[in-house]
DNA sequence: AATTATTTGTGCGTATGTATC
DNA sequence: AGATACATACGCACAAATAAT
């Protein structure tokens, strides 16, 4: 009975196909009538239950739709892939604080030109709180990622899903530092010449002895640190432990920072300046030093990082080394579209800090 | 033939939740194989065709797999819906001015806990920008949508993408504002009570002359004038418009708003404080009032709203109307999440705005 | 290596039910 | 009321894949 002699298609499948091909030529829209079933039936000489089962499949597809007792019809036919909005996965550590509000607004401007949604991720700089957005990101389907990591310079107990995205193929770029054990493109400013900038500033302007406050858990402390001792051996100032003080996330307050007083104390007494790890930082310690009745730039220099809103709106304004904020959120978000797209990119950016003078320091008398 | 004498549930039909009920009560697992067609077709004494039909499209909705020549098989019931990240829209005018990431910040604070994804848009205050966000918002498959609105005191022309929102069921709320034309659930600020508050506090303070600085283009603008006048009639003080300044969107620079330089001028010299629509605003006015050689709150009193992190870190602390920031975030996500998953919420909620004294008013002498 | 039984896949014919116009 | 269209249901025949004999 059945003559498919040399291994014809199913009629049903032949069938499929002619419907779709003639919904696409005649330019068929939805919401068109096309034939009945007996008018197919006949048309092709075939069975309406062969009619039927490649109306049904078409229906399940999408292609048509059927009304009981009225026709079949075109359906929307929605190209699901290109139509679906193609998203980037953001995590940072903080939201509201400082320069990141900046640096997420760059890669909006540059990810919402493209077509790109913008899904927010935020640590707090914990790593149970990393771990939940991670799961959350490949849990989703997007296109790709950009981290900024979180306590950098410990060791990471997510690293296990960070190799899942890898192995999946997803594009990620890191920014502001990457964790050791991975090997992942990313964009970053040169801490380390960012510390130097700073101390060789305060050298320059015959400060001797000069104190530094820290960040210990993120790695761009370490860079910051790692400049600002490679400047003063360069002069062959010693550094003396005293000299520094280390401070961690958890330390962080919402008005102040938690330090030894003791040790404060004695940076304050022994120090004419002080680089400090960013402008919130520099602004803890302008109050701190103004409670002690003592003045900036007058009795101690400060130099912070990051330029950010706070270090010119503040009453003594910041000379600060600046962050490009913006610009690092466009060049990282354009970094990872071209990923995405396939063109080549350049997988470990570091850009160029610059020292912006303002009031906080001066020369030493 | 057919004996569904009381309009039974089609054979097929019934076939289709017999073989369910058994997969889950047998808890049938991943390629677990169930019964042939045959034997079913004997087994409820209908036709194989019948039993096809119900495999068919058991098989469609993934709860079966068949391989040919084999048998039928129990497929990956992966729970699709209760696995697939939840997801919130929320559009903003800004992303890194002022007082947005704080409330962003309160939005993941609640979203991020209860397990959504968090998708950002920015308006940047322009229609245009609105019209992509919504548009990305409709084609992303979201739960639900929190939207700040763009230039809330003009007619809209995204009017028809709202409404189409709405009539897919999207539960959204707006903050700061609502479109008139929609009636659409909201959490605001009081702000014709704030402006209010701001007022009568510089007429307790004795200034019978106080101008204002509003915006013209965005609801908060109005109400915020709307409490100004009322307090001012309360007290007879008439309003001149000399002493009103409007300005818009487009008047915002990056470093300063452009004003009509004589209207300013006048302002300042006729007026003995002045009400600035937001501490961003009243931090420019600091600045001109500086650079014009004289002093605040000695020579002029300042009002201005929001709370904003710039309002204690500028060099004089501004006596500003407390926005909600992170309890507002907070409050419309929970809001929101609550509407979602159907419990009953309140609508329409205004939130309490809170004068905070600070140094940039004082008495009139 | 060939056969056979089982199972799903393709296809036809028929009849009746039910919604729409 | 009648024509048309899709929906449900039964029956049969043969093809093709699989597994066991």
């Amino acid at each position: 009975m059945d003559k498919r002699c040399e291994r014809q298609k199913p009629k049903y499948q032949a069938l499929k196909e002619y419907i779709i091909e003639t919904i696409e030529q005649e330019g068929l829209k939805t919401g068109d009538k096309i034939w009945s079933e007996n008018e197919l039936a006949k048309k092709f000489m075939v069975s309406r239950h062969t009619v039927r089962q490649a109306i049904g499949e078409l229906t399940n597809e999408g292609w048509l739709y059927k009304v009981h007792g009225k026709g079949t019809y075109v359906g929307e036919r929605i190209d699901q892939k290109s139509s679906k909005i193609k998203t980037i996965g953001v995590m940072t550590t903080y939201l509201d604080d400082y320069i990141f509000p900046s640096i997420i607004l760059g890669m909006d401007q540059v990810l919402s030109k493209a077509g790109y949604n913008l899904v927010l991720g935020c640590t707090y700089n914990h790593h149970d709180k990393e771990r939940v957005c991670l799961e959350n990101f490949i849990r989703s389907d997007i296109q790709g990622i950009i981290i900024e990591p979180t306590k950098s310079a410990l060791p990471n107990p997510n690293l296990d899903l960070y190799r899942q995205i890898i192995d999946k193929g997803i594009p990620m770029f890191f920014i502001h530092g990457c964790y050791q054990e991975l090997d992942c493109p990313y964009v970053v400013v040169d801490d380390t010449k960012a510390g130097y900038l700073a101390t060789r500033y305060l050298i320059d302007l015959g400060h001797k002895s000069i104190g530094g406050i820290f960040k210990i858990d993120d790695i761009q402390g370490h860079y910051r640190f790692k400049g600002f001792q490679k400047a003063l051996a360069e002069d062959g100032i010693s550094l003396k432990d005293s000299n520094i003080l280390w401070f961690d996330t958890d330390d962080i307050g919402e008005e102040f920072i938690k330090l030894d007083h003791k040790k404060f104390e004695v940076l304050i007494k022994s120090c004419s300046a002080i680089i400090c790890y960013n402008d919130q930082v520099a602004l803890k310690i302008v109050n701190a030093i103004k409670s002690m009745e003592m003045n900036i730039p007058d009795d101690i220099s400060l130099v912070s990082f990051d330029d950010s809103q706070l270090a010119v709106v503040s009453e003594v304004k910041l000379t600060t080394v600046a962050h490009p904020q913006k610009k690092l959120g466009r060049l990282v978000a354009e970094s990872l579209i071209n990923k995405i797209d396939g063109r080549e990119v350049k997988d470990k950016v570091k850009m160029e800090p610059e020292l912006i003078v303002r009031d906080s320091a001066k020369e030493y008398e």
